[in-house]
DNA sequence: GTCTATAGCCCGATAGAC
DNA sequence: GTCTATCGGGCTATAGAC
């Protein structure tokens, strides 16, 4: 389909409906994936069916077997997408290597914005994690641990400069992810303790102002006089 | 089968035999219990079908509906004992109303163990909570909020006390379950993260040292002194 | 209580007409 | 690319023999 797009000019009538269909085509599996997300992120990937996902989207299930050769491939398409957007939101910290505190609060501020923004990605991430990721296992080692252990080591150089306290690196990570996920993984029960239905932006700012006091109070060597407007009720 | 219990003494041979029968009939129902909440704890709901928990336990699945009248009955009952181990856990702080710091110290020790001593629990609680708890909001809110709103009113008696400084309690409180259940959730990310392939006791450790550093930093009025033995590394 | 047998349904996937 | 038709198998649940 390429082959149509890359005419420089003066496109024939078929070359342009080849064009379409590719882009109705492309629509068509974009909206697939979509829907596939939404629903392996609420029952996982043992819980939904391909008529469920084809139902979703308006189609037959031999239809998205058309774009998709089987379920665990569209499954893994899916979580492919979903650890491109999950890492697109962890190199904060790398962004200010110099300046721990703005690092720090950008990082905690991304992820949680994460789990605003793409609460269903985070669900199936956390639905493949907590399974024991057994498709998923290889991708994650190659890609989320090498991205976690820069990270760590970010905070190693900034404790040798000085700049922080020593802190174990590998278990504050892991509690940074847990407590930015929460808000979306565990919205339901969220809900329930907020007593609202849906999470609101004023719900994230109370969360992103604790979790960022708390860090801040731990990790730098003198507290930030600002850090106490985070524990203000 | 009571009745052959309560029978006082001289139980003749048949009485005998229906005792018997009556402790193996509990004994299966058991292991049909923990069996499913290992693989519903792995696989969620949807991903579990009768014949494997069956197998699991070297009984057919025809066997185990004579136990359980439905799939959805069965796993009612594990998510009904999920939960009550859960809340066993979960009430530290009331447990020491007049000392912030043991309360808080013991609260997080107590979580800990939890994930330590029954990730399957953890788990099968995790992947319903995810789903949006379509079967079991009512007993979360029934048991659960009731629960965390007594801990929350701890810690704002605790403030008007001058005993700690003034925090929201609602997201403390979802930041201790994030940062304590994280650790049986994604045993297997956290296995990566720290290139082992299953979590020791002084992992756990470290992470009760992390989490107790951070929260004592943050609530508590004064920093006590050990509070730094925590992020040693 | 446990077994065999089976009903009735939904599943993923394929074949072939158009 | 989308349709109808269908295969083979696994699923929950029930019936009935022993």
């Amino acid at each position: 389909m390429d082959i149509a797009i890359t005419i420089p000019a003066m496109k024939k009538p078929d070359e342009l409906k080849l064009v379409k269909v590719s882009v109705a085509r492309e629509r068509l599996e974009q909206d697939i994936l979509r829907a596939a997300k939404k629903l392996f992120a609420q029952r996982g990937f043992g819980g939904v069916s391909l008529d469920h996902i084809a139902r979703e989207v308006g189609a037959s299930k031999q239809n998205l077997l058309y774009y998709f050769p089987s379920k665990e491939e569209l499954y893994r398409r899916v979580l492919h997408g979903v650890l491109d957007v999950w890492l697109s939101y962890m190199d904060a910290l790398s962004q200010r290597p110099d300046d721990p505190e703005r690092a720090i609060r950008e990082y905690i501020a991304g992820k949680l914005r994460f789990s605003r923004e793409h609460p269903d990605d985070s669900r199936v991430y956390a639905n493949e994690v907590v399974s024991g990721a057994p498709l998923f296992s290889a991708e994650i080692a190659e890609r989320v641990i090498p991205a976690l252990q820069a990270d760590v080591a970010i905070f190693n150089r900034w404790a040798e400069q000085g700049l922080c306290r020593p802190v174990d690196g590998r278990h504050l990570m892991i509690l940074l992810w847990a407590s930015t996920q929460v808000y979306a993984d565990w919205a339901s029960q969220i809900g329930l303790v907020l007593g609202k239905s849906e999470l609101e932006a004023e719900d994230f700012q109370a969360a992103e102002n604790l979790i960022v006091d708390m860090v801040l109070r731990t990790v730098l060597v003198q507290i930030p006089s600002a850090a106490h407007q985070g524990v203000a009720r």
